[in-house]
RNA sequence: GCCGGAGUGGCGGAACGGCAGACGCAGCCGGCUUAAACCCGGCAGCCGAAAGGCGUGGGGGUUCGAAUCCCUCCUCCGGCACCA
């Protein structure tokens, strides 16, 4: 904490966050500051920062979220954009319901007094939030309108009932969409615990409708890392669905899928997913008992079993013989769990000699391998599966197509199969479609009701929302907590009237994050789920701004949502933001991931209390590049407050220009006022760029510059003074409290954050004289102070002229002498 | 295994292919102080008395010039993982 200060005997007024940041905040707020309005002509820019989930306290990670994008949306509004930066709550999930189960406190109630705490402190931080847009996921205000959503998806084929085999926590008692799956032993994104497979009959998003155009990233501004691991997740293969012939009669051939149809005469067996459909009837009555045996054993395997890649692959033959179309060979039909049912068409041709999971299978079981790829050259590979197939391989053993080079025969035999009606080119995705239905109480309950007349029946637009009953038995049982209410299950047919049963199931909080920045456009809005013309204003997103860790789940479902949403009539653009950043992560002290579990949590509350809301804003985006993170480190704190303690003492005093003190057109001005503008080109540069660290790096400096000048003598100059004032506007997007603490005891009118940005001249931020450095090969021997407008001879001549240059020439002529205009001086000396 | 990202002083980190270590933290020396804290001034990559030499994970390459580009290897972090 600092004491009073003292300046060269001069007491100066203590430096004390405590005594103004909350009178400002208060100020702000009573002035509507930060709140967008949509009548304003203005320019508009929307930045949206992830909306939380409320947990119950804020941790540093939120405020280091935040600040980021809160120094951006400032920069824009005193750029004179017309900014909408809102703030709401993720409010539906698991928590809030194991809450009420261990702590006997309604997830209502439990939520509501979070959402309390953690508006308290987000407002503790001084961020710009227009909270009068706030958004809250579990008021039925709002999921009225996400079950709006899922009925005009209903009703468009884009939810769908399935009965499927689905990733089941045995903890959380709960189906899990694939993507919130994690890691090789498949275990839920949310508590760790290891997952199930069941079928079950569940909702699914037909988000595999947009694969294609999920992939396409050309009208966005997305981080590298982001766009691939969608383009992974979402996994388009090129290739051929392929038809083989079973000897079986009055049986459809089997079809497969394959990115290599240059290997077909390669393929020397079958293999299906235990779980295809022609497997019973292909079945001879010899094998039977073996097929069933393993098909039962496949189906009681876990996932994390029969995922894994390092397990020796099994297999059953299962007695009939299906016909490869371009050899006429009879190849065997075997069963194999390495064959997944829901990827391509669950069945493979196997080509082991260039495919190493069929490889390993053939040797376990012995099956034939024939190589029919091989280098152009010649040389037949043996002994490994060969698996190149570019325009060095060539076709061998193939019939017509051998010596073809394989990246043609690709297409070749794609082509001569389509022409005998055997097969086409096909495209496949190993993105499923989203299981949206949860069975578990506090999510927003999935608004369709079974008539046993009309089966499912969507509930009609004006008995929205279908609401939460308070009085249920929250205990997990694998099926949802409203199956036990029986009054609230009970309704009508909307088709026929008569007796329903309402579903049960709940929606993934995921949907409610899928389309919260289009409420914030027109929260209040009771007659629809958001208003076309405001939609149209603010939308899409500048923007964007939250973790990583959503590339596959949120930041996939709301740009599906934003398509599907256009396609059924309601949105006019194609994606939901044009520009995202991922902040990185804060670290527990001990390099885990914050959580009450682990005790690692630093709460800014405590931080805040001692060095006031700007230290910690200013700390947390000092500590490194924003989009890295790391573990937390309060070390280095003191000197961001001692950096903000110096801005006050030379701030703190009313703004003086013209006045008596210093040469106006001296160097020490002059120089003073390139300091300004380089400052102001630098860190504008660096906001915009989010690269926070460095834009403080530049302010300390001018902040030191400042320093020295006053001690030289400068205070009274109006350079002085415009240096100070221009620090103070600078410092408004970071430190906003104390900028606006500042500006008003410097005598100028409120608000700090509604002057414009400053604009850098670049005339007064151009040097002088320039420091050119004299490089002998390479290596820095020596300096000159020149002016820019030096001629390349006369510089040469003075390098040259260098002891230190001369030293290592030795008398002898350079050989070269390179000069990059205004950096440097390069002498290459001659060769012997 | 595949796909990304990253390795720079004691620490966090700077550096359009052009002065490596900006800006800070911690440290050391000095000033202020009865004293300490705060504050202020200075020093500070490593080796060396100096001249100078060596330095951005290791090795190679391109270039007048490489932390930066290319190849290769090592380590750490993240994502995906039998996807035919």
């Amino acid at each position: 904490m600092t004491s009073e200060t003292r300046t060269r005997g001069a007491r100066r007024e203590r430096f004390d966050p405590a005594s103004y940041e909350a009178k400002w905040r208060e100020r702000w707020e009573a002035d509507a500051l930060y709140v967008a309005r949509d009548d304003d002509p203005r320019e508009k820019s929307y930045v949206l920062t992830m909306y939380p989930y409320p947990s119950g306290d804020l941790h540093i990670g939120h405020w280091y979220a935040a600040t980021g994008p809160d120094i951006v949306a400032r920069l824009y509004r005193m750029r004179g954009d017309n900014v909408m930066f809102p703030m709401g709550f993720d409010s539906f999930g698991l928590p809030a319901e194991n809450a009420a189960i261990d702590r006997n406190i309604h997830p209502a109630i439990w939520t509501a007094a979070n959402i309390e705490r953690m508006r308290t402190q987000f407002k503790s931080m001084g961020a710009g939030f227009d909270w009068s847009r706030e958004v809250i996921t579990s008021d039925p205000a709002y999921y009225r309108w996400t079950q709006w959503i899922f009925i005009q998806f209903f009703n468009a084929g884009l939810a769908y009932r399935a009965m499927a085999a689905v990733d089941w926590c045995p903890k959380d008692q709960v189906v899990l969409a694939r993507e919130q799956v994690e890691g090789p032993e498949r275990r839920c994104w949310r508590c760790g615990t290891q997952v199930e497979k069941r079928d079950l009959e569940q909702w699914w998003f037909r988000i595999t409708n947009y694969s294609d155009e999920l992939l396409d990233f050309s009208s966005i501004d997305y981080p590298d890392p982001i766009r691939l691991m969608q383009t992974n997740w979402i996994g388009r293969s090129e290739g051929a669905e392929i038809d083989f012939p079973t000897e079986a009669d009055d049986v459809e051939p089997i079809r497969v899928f394959t990115t290599r149809p240059d290997t077909i005469f390669g393929a020397t067996f079958m293999v299906l997913a235990p779980e295809h459909p022609l497997v019973p009837i292909l079945t001879t009555v010899a094998q039977r008992a073996d097929v069933e045996a393993y098909v039962a054993q496949a189906r009681r395997a876990t996932e994390i079993d029969r995922m894994s890649a390092e397990r020796d692959k099994t297999g059953v033959f299962i007695g009939s013989y299906a016909i490869n179309p371009m050899t006429n060979e009879r190849i065997p039909i075997w069963i194999a769990d390495y064959v997944l049912p829901g990827y391509g068409t669950g069945a493979i041709m196997a080509v082991p000699a260039h495919d190493e999971r069929d490889f390993a299978f053939a040797r376990r079981y012995d099956l034939p391998v024939r190589y029919v790829v091989g280098p152009r050259g010649g040389g037949i590979p043996d002994g490994a599966a060969f698996v190149g197939h570019s325009d060095d391989e060539v076709l061998i053993d193939s019939g017509d197509f051998t010596g073809m080079p394989a990246a043609e025969a690709i297409h070749a035999i794609t082509k001569a199969l389509e022409e005998r009606g055997l097969g086409h080119a096909a495209v496949t995705y190993r993105q499923r479609d989203w299981l949206v239905s949860r069975q578990r109480y506090w999510g927003a309950p999935i608004p369709i009701v079974y008539c046993t007349e009309h089966g499912a029946q969507p509930v009609p637009d004006d008995e929205l929302p279908v609401v939460l009953p308070e009085d249920v038995d929250f205990a997990p049982t694998g099926v949802s907590p409203l199956q036990d209410h029986a009054e609230w299950l009970a309704t009508t047919c909307p088709a026929c009237g008569g007796p329903a049963r309402r579903e049960t199931d709940t929606l993934d909080t995921f949907v409610d994050s899928s389309w919260y920045f289009l409420r914030y456009c027109s929260p209040h809005d009771e007659t629809a789920a958001w208003n076309p013309e405001q939609v149209a204003a603010w939308m899409p997103i500048d923007l964007y701004t939250g973790g990583a860790e959503h590339g596959v789940m949120h930041l996939l479902y709301f740009r599906f949502f934003v398509k599907a949403l256009r396609d059924l009539g309601h949105l006019a653009f194609d994606e939901p933001t044009l520009k995202l950043r991922n902040q990185g992560q804060i670290l527990g002290a001990d390099h885990n991931r914050m959580s009450k579990s682990r005790g690692n949590v630093q709460a800014p509350d405590e931080l805040v209390a001692r060095y006031g809301a700007d230290t910690v804003r200013a700390f947390l985006m000092f500590i490194g590049p924003w989009d890295q993170g790391g573990p937390w480190n309060p070390s280095g704190i003191d000197g961001i407050q001692r950096w903000l303690g110096r801005v006050w003492d030379v701030a703190a005093q009313p703004s003086v220009a013209g006045g008596s003190g210093g040469d106006e057109a001296g160097e020490l001005a002059r120089a003073l006022t390139r300091a300004t503008h380089t400052t102001i080109a630098a860190v504008t540069e660096d906001y915009e760029g989010f690269h926070f660290n460095t834009a403080i790096a530049k302010l300390m400096e001018l902040t030191n510059a400042i320093i020295r000048e006053r001690d030289a003598g400068m205070a009274g100059s109006t350079a002085y003074a415009t240096a100070v004032d221009t620090l103070v506007v600078l410092l408004a997007p970071l430190a906003p409290h104390i900028a606006e603490e500042l500006w008003e005891r410097r005598g100028h009118a409120y608000s700090v954050h509604r002057q414009p940005w400053p604009v850098a001249d670049p005339g007064l931020a151009a040097a002088d004289t320039i420091e050119l450095p004299v490089q002998v090969d390479g290596k820095l021997r020596d300096r000159l102070v020149v002016t820019p407008d030096t001629p390349p001879e006369e510089i040469e001549r003075m390098a040259l002229a260098s002891v230190h240059v001369q030293r290592y020439l030795r008398g002898r002529e350079p050989r070269r002498v390179i000069q990059i205009p205004g950096r440097l001086v390069n002498i290459v000396t001659p060769r012997d």
